[in-house]
DNA sequence: TTCTTTGTTCCGGA
DNA sequence: GTCCGGAACAAAGA
């Protein structure tokens, strides 16, 4: 379930093996994802070169030099690959071989010079790949109403003070509201939670100022952490070259239910309630 | 067959 | 105008 750090790792290893490339070839396999893909599009494309690639929370932006920029969001289970065509398919079912070999769940590829592809993987079809206008993206419906990027030092406490103002949300729907911050999903939300001893369910109304500082330290370092671990997995995600990020074994909470608190001194138990349709964890014992 | 999973969007009511 | 909660939606695996 790519979340900010997920994207991130992704963007990352984009950056490193496609940025000013050439896009070559465009093959679609399955244009019902979320938003129908537009194939005449995506042809107009072909022979424009990668500028530049930004991630913005959870949505990835490659800027091309003919004013179109593709946006891609991995939705729950979207996966990007890259292959080269002297690695061939080993391993896992996640490497492909240069004969073009289509596995189960790829909806489509884009080649590039170099003999390098780009596959798209998505089991759920969640996810979604559109070209946009370059020009007005701060008018596209999915970016334009993001809150900051909680790593940026725009995301402060004198900035979080001002959003929480006559609020009545619980924390855990706070913390998931994009417009308030950007790229937080369900198990960050649960993990940083736990970290800051502060119970879901509570309502920000009744949150202590002093808790302020120790929550959006743990929302930057929390995320942070996972970015270095190559982000979590939790069954799907994968970075570009198929591996899993290592971040899942350091979950305090999320999955855990009925296991006992990890936090030392602590008796309490991993107890899993549903907030706003979400699977919350959270120790009742620590977390008040 | 039913349940679960997720981020995003939309809508009615306050 | 703004906020909030809930529902709908996408697909597939267990």
């Amino acid at each position: 379930m790519p979340e900010l750090p997920e994207v991130e790792v992704v963007k990352k290893s984009l950056k490193k093996n496609i940025n000013k490339l050439i896009i070559k070839k465009i093959s679609i396999y399955q244009k019902k994802l979320r938003y129908p893909i537009n194939g005449k599009m995506f042809k107009k494309m072909i022979n424009s070169k990668i500028l530049s690639i930004q991630r913005r929370s959870k949505y990835l932006l490659l800027h091309l030099n003919n004013s179109f920029t593709i946006l891609i969001h991995l939705g729950m289970t979207g996966k990007l690959l890259l292959t080269k065509p002297k690695y061939g398919r080993i391993k896992t079912s996640f490497y492909y071989s240069a004969e073009n070999i289509k596995n189960k769940h790829d909806h489509f590829s884009i080649s590039f010079n170099k003999n390098i592809k780009m596959i798209y993987n998505d089991v759920r079809k969640f996810g979604f790949i559109k070209i946009e206008k370059t020009n007005i993206l701060n008018k596209n419906s999915h970016l334009k109403s993001l809150g900051p990027e909680p790593l940026s030092t725009k995301f402060n406490i004198i900035y979080f003070n001002s959003k929480i103002k006559n609020r009545k949300k619980n924390l855990k729907d706070l913390l998931m509201d994009q417009t308030i911050l950007s790229g937080l999903g369900n198990i960050y939300s649960n993990e940083v939670l736990f970290l800051s001893r502060l119970h879901p369910q509570k309502s920000v109304t009744t949150l202590n100022r002093s808790s302020i500082p120790t929550l959006l330290k743990n929302i930057k370092s929390t995320l942070k952490k996972s970015i270095s671990l190559g982000g979590s997995s939790i069954k799907d995600f994968n970075n570009t070259s198929g591996k899993e990020g290592s971040f899942q074994q350091f979950f305090n909470v999320y999955g855990r239910n009925g296991l006992k608190c990890v936090r030392k001194n602590c008796n309490g138990f991993i107890q899993k309630v549903i907030i706003s349709n979400r699977a919350t964890f959270f120790c009742s014992k620590c977390q008040k």
